[in-house]
DNA sequence: CAATATTTGATATGATGGATAACAATTATC
DNA sequence: GATAATTGTTATCCATCATATCAAATATTG
């Protein structure tokens, strides 16, 4: 759409007449962007990120690495080919994901012995240990501060919508 | 998140069993994924984007470029860092993007004559025209499908968070 | 079994979006 | 009139996403 994080401007300041058409100094108008499905969609979610990122701030996950530790967690065994196409990452971007997440020693790749082709992505001991801290400061930072900004009825209509919009869609 | 657009894998083959503890050849556990907020709402954006895509692709329009001549036509006599902060486009970037709309002749950049450093973006008549058909294959085929995926009530109840999430989280 | 095809992780690379710093021209402020 | 701020622009960097390609390992097929 367009949507960047903020891009700040309009700090208020005197404005002049234009002596054409255009209401000066005032907010421009949205119009119709405002009925746009997709543009609401977009701000709502570079809001929710930011806002995931400043919970999860003290243990430098991004909201991408989060989802492939809960994937780990919930599904030991499994090799990058599988993580990485569930969370609809491709494989080749996945390596240096998993690069950096190892690096940090949150997870390891572990030759398979049925198939010496793939890695098993494993969860290490710390990994779990972020991995549940993580959970906690997204549970009462930021999934809280939504739970009250729509009510927790309003919230479980809002997932399952989108729920139903990506996968029916 | 992660949530790229498919990154399809998982073409059902048939699985041997790994020994180990994982159900294979199963599709993999979401777990708590599929409560995250965050997690849904970036794969539903990037469906609604996608059909968007597919819907106004007879006029090559992107959701960001539809956005911007829908701001111009609402919003005559305005200059680019207007428009851009609004979209929350910042300024850099807003100046290839404008190259490209002017490129195509949908509208062009005139100098103002109260302040001879910024430029009016005016949507040309080509502009006009592309943005009606655009509006009209928008509604007709993109939101009309939404419409019928949600129902009317449950689309207007997610807009509205949407937009209070946007604006209010 | 041998030949061929497929899969896996990886590399290289390109396209795109988003962010910051800096600059010339112009305007505002003091 | 000197200094500061704003506008559009360029250059540049970073992150995300996408494709082609490769070697190693495995599967398939004759």
């Amino acid at each position: 759409m367009t949507v960047s994080r903020t891009a700040t401007a309009e700090s208020g300041k005197a404005r002049k007449e234009p002596a054409d058409g255009a209401i000066e100094g005032s907010a421009l108008q949205l119009g119709e962007l405002s009925e746009l499905l997709g543009y609401s969609l977009k701000r709502a979610q570079l809001r929710i990120f930011d806002d995931f990122l400043r919970c999860v701030a003290p243990l430098q996950l991004t909201p991408a690495q989060f989802s492939v530790l809960l994937l780990l967690d919930k599904n030991p065994g499994r090799n990058q080919t599988e993580i990485a196409s569930t969370l609809g990452i491709l494989r080749p971007n996945f390596v240096a994901m998993l690069d950096g997440l190892e690096s940090r020693d949150l997870c390891a790749r572990v030759r398979s012995t049925n198939d010496r082709r793939s890695h098993i992505v494993e969860l290490t001991d710390k990994g779990r240990a972020v991995l549940a801290r993580a959970k906690k400061l997204v549970a009462t930072k930021h999934e809280a501060r939504l739970n009250e900004l729509l009510g927790p009825a309003n919230r479980a209509a809002l997932l399952s919508m989108l729920t139903k919009i990506a996968q029916e869609f």
